[in-house]
DNA sequence: ATACAGCCTCCAGCAGGAGGAGAGTCAAGA
DNA sequence: TCTTGACTCTCCTCCTGCTGGAGGCTGTAT
């Protein structure tokens, strides 16, 4: 029987940390004096000490080291959670070199460029959304607005109210000078009849979507355009289906150079 | 102007967040109602907080996000936090991928053995220590008694007191049958004088020692070094110094077979 | 008797929020 | 005008794995 400085001594741990032990239920002394309080432990205790050290040294949280040490569990529910641990350790290691990659890639572009892009990049999950939109071909982006027209027009009539910000989808795959194939979707709450130009569907939640910020007029929205699919390209992502562009403040009576409007670009997107 | 709930839309942040935020002045609304306390954001915060989900992605914490944003800062020391934050990032990865190696090596173990092995291997890290010793080649090991009796024959005429539990060190690079060259060590606190036999010095720190702990009589004790041994090469680690087996409850009347005894087995090591 | 080291409990704090209680506010419908 | 329901507020506690400190006993040596 030693007292808790001296066993602190001889596992090398702090009291603190003994004492915490003890608190948590993870590693009693073997007595505890009634009247002083003081705690006694044995030298066979070590031996506990040091299954919680490996173990912790595995990753394993102190709750799941109590449980594993006290539910005497067969070699089966180790390996079990071990193949657990292995995974969650797997993608730990992923998340973070894939910050590193990110982090590599924003030195490069500093010392290339000497100055900070305007444009900050981050990577988001978006979730499922209902939409109503309107699609075809239009000669250019600006001549979008008479399919907003078409779609506000009947959505007002359905008396239907937005459920978010609305927002473009961009279909084509590669940049073309004319005829665009764009849709215009707004969100929505309840139900909505279609019609042969309006449709009505659910689109699907994107687990990665690079997102980056346009604020200012809309003619110059192509330098985010460019400084989204650069960072894209330089963190070794690659583009998996049609970019939105999300109007979080739109323009006031369709301005396109209202310096207040803010717009979000965003790409599906994958490591690859 | 807009209210929480929709700020909180927009940028797909949890209401609690953007509080916290407001909280810790990272993000502040633009304005607060003195009367009812609501907060309202613009539009154009929308650019701030995008700024910081990218800085946070990179892994800074909320505070050197807020300093980052403030302190209105040169490349030059943006380049500087970001190499730091690479040089953390890369240290972590490798913890991560040390610790999975060992998850790994245990489960191989698991798979091989179908039962679990007695002994718990942890690394740690020894400070240095100042010991009187003495050294010598003795037959086999059990013959050290001659050299402790000698060492605390010694130490007791000092009247020392010894600051810990003592140790020996194998000196011998190769298993031997006979001839071992071992150095039994006690720990000091205060200063003693040398003789030819019992020489004083200071053994330096180690910073990763594997170590394993033995309990029961010492005749099995070669079990808890085949295991160590066995842990330490299937971990891809080396072996760069000589064992201390150090005796952390001793052998009442030097019996070889008290199955009391505590003995805890240390190496030396480098990832290799 | 008196140091002085060792031990005790209780409280606060770290990061980055999450969850909930209880109360006040806002806008639309009846 | 009143009510309803959706928002919002502050304040509190909790999470992990400890670490530090204050203030007060205890044990041993001189």
């Amino acid at each position: 029987m030693i007292r808790i400085g001296d066993f602190s001594k001889l596992s090398r741990l702090p009291i603190k940390t003994l004492r915490y032990y003890d608190e948590v239920g993870l590693l009693k002394p073997v007595h505890v004096d009634d009247f002083t309080g003081y705690r006694y432990y044995a030298y066979e205790q070590i031996a506990r000490l040091n299954r919680i050290l490996a173990l912790k040294d595995l990753g394993f949280s102190l709750e799941q080291i109590g449980q594993l040490l006290d539910e005497g569990l067969s070699p089966e529910q180790m390996r079990g959670m071990l193949i657990l641990r292995r995974s969650e350790i797997r993608q730990k290691v992923q998340e973070e070199a894939e910050r590193l990659a990110r982090v590599e890639s924003r030195l490069r572009q500093i010392e290339q460029e000497a100055e900070m892009s305007k444009y900050d990049v981050v990577v988001k999950s978006v979730g499922a959304v209902k939409v109503a939109s309107v699609r075809d071909i239009v000669p250019t982006p600006p001549d979008q607005g008479k399919l907003w027209g078409e779609l506000e027009g009947y959505l007002m009539k359905q008396d239907v109210k937005p459920a978010g910000p609305c927002f473009s989808l961009y279909h084509d795959e590669e940049h073309k000078e004319r005829d665009w194939d764009i849709e215009v979707c707004e969100p929505l709450a309840g139900d909505v009849k279609e019609t042969s130009r309006v449709k009505v569907k659910e689109l699907p939640g994107v687990s990665s979507m690079a997102c980056t910020l346009h604020h200012g007029p809309f003619v110059s929205i192509s330098e985010a355009y460019d400084a989204l699919i650069k960072w894209i390209s330089e963190n070794d992502y690659q583009i998996v289906g049609p970019p939105r562009e999300v109007y979080l403040r739109e323009a006031k009576n369709g301005n396109q150079n209202d310096p207040d409007t803010v717009t979000e670009i965003q790409f599906p997107v994958q490591k690859g």
